[in-house]
DNA sequence: AACTTCATCTCGCCT
DNA sequence: AGGCGAGGTGAAGTT
């Protein structure tokens, strides 16, 4: 990993066109090639870069860069595309390089997949009676998150999501509509259950008969955690 | 903007959990006391990182962590939500400090808003007679891209994309079901028009009679700048 | 390899 | 401040 402080101007050129004026920044080059341009602010989000796979050449600058004050230019080429971003340095302010090695990754607990075991583990959450049919149901236009039966004995589509936005009402109105014509399942129902409801997604949900469900993961986490205890 | 080289463990808890294992790794810290971790790989996402605003305390670590020979700890606070990280460094390779100032940010050519704008000064782009009736047309569930008459004078709906996706026709669809409720409108035919449009998002389009026009930035941006060096 | 879906999405605009 | 939509979305898992 190269990090290097200089003051440089930056174009990209790929699937838009984005330019960045002459400051100091931080440009990070890693061991794949990819190129980030960092400022002191912002979130991680770099101000411009380059993703892996990609090579740095050092170009040279043409007479009028020349006149503006660079120094040396970078050109990082992306290997799979032809997206291209230029940076003209005009001063390198510090320069360092270090062997990080390969790191051994991330691990999460909290993600979509962990909130469906324990929505399908404590199904009853929804209601007094539910059952669980099974997660993951097959169709043929994707998998439905979690199929149950309520206490009268119908069958409820049940939509997933940490943030509930209106492309998840839309994707259980598709899988409603499919089930619904299998006369084996019919009538089903929906339930859209997501951590954090948007109000417009309530709307067409409600509009559209499905019913909205905002879950606590931290109580489902604790109940979980209080059941695997008394194991 | 600080800069640390580090072998060091990184436990994220907000949101949900997260945890790096021991490796040696790049902390950034800017200005605004937001942190990012980084390896030498990925592209330019972090590893695990704290969004600003938020506060870095050198922290004391516990018994357990001293043994396994943790010789600062870092705990990086969100100053608006619970979100914590909690950085155990076991030894710093390097430490560097830089003043960059304020960046003066990102100029972008290319997206939706200059493709919107491109093709409604070339409505005709999409047949001849057509004409523009309004951009960002509003209506009760959100503006209509682009409002056009056609050569028999019928109206045009037309949602614009840079990546032509499912949810895309999907949101021209509920508006097509709106505006032909409006007798002064109806009957209100729909385009959906994009860079490029997905296999998938065709077929829906064209199942409920909506045109799909695939776009050329390009050639577009081309006729534009031409039609300006007439002037 | 193409495609779909999730994300501690981030970011910007608007109400 | 919160909702809403776009993104050079990126990244992971599946067909």
């Amino acid at each position: 990993m190269r990090l290097v402080i200089a003051r440089c101007s930056v174009d990209y050129v790929g699937r838009l066109k984005a330019h960045l004026p002459l400051a100091t920044r931080l440009l990070l080059v890693k061991a794949d090639g990819s190129v980030l341009v960092h400022s002191d602010g912002g979130s991680y989000k770099p101000l411009n870069w380059m993703s892996p796979p990609a090579t740095l050449r050092v170009t040279t600058p043409d007479e009028v860069d020349l006149e503006l004050g660079v120094a040396e230019q970078w050109t990082v080429q992306s290997a799979k595309t032809d997206d291209r971003l230029i940076i003209n340095i005009h001063e390198k302010l510090s320069e360092t390089s270090h062997d990080l090695g390969v790191d051994p990754g991330l691990i999460k607990d909290g993600v979509e997949a962990d909130l469906q075991r324990l929505l399908a583990d404590q199904i009853e959450t929804l209601g007094t009676g539910y059952s669980l049919i099974r997660r993951e149901y097959f169709t043929a236009i994707g998998p439905v998150d979690i199929l149950a039966r309520d206490a009268d004995g119908g069958t409820v589509a049940i939509e997933l999501k940490r943030r509930g936005d209106i492309d998840g009402v839309e994707q259980l109105t598709r899988y409603l509509e499919l089930l619904n014509r299998d006369p084996l399942l019919a009538p089903v129902r929906g339930i859209f259950a997501a951590q954090q409801i948007k109000p417009q997604a309530k709307v067409l949900a409600t509009d559209r008969g499905i019913d909205c469900v905002t879950l606590d993961y931290d109580a489902m986490r604790g109940v979980d955690d209080s059941e695997s205890r008394l194991f």
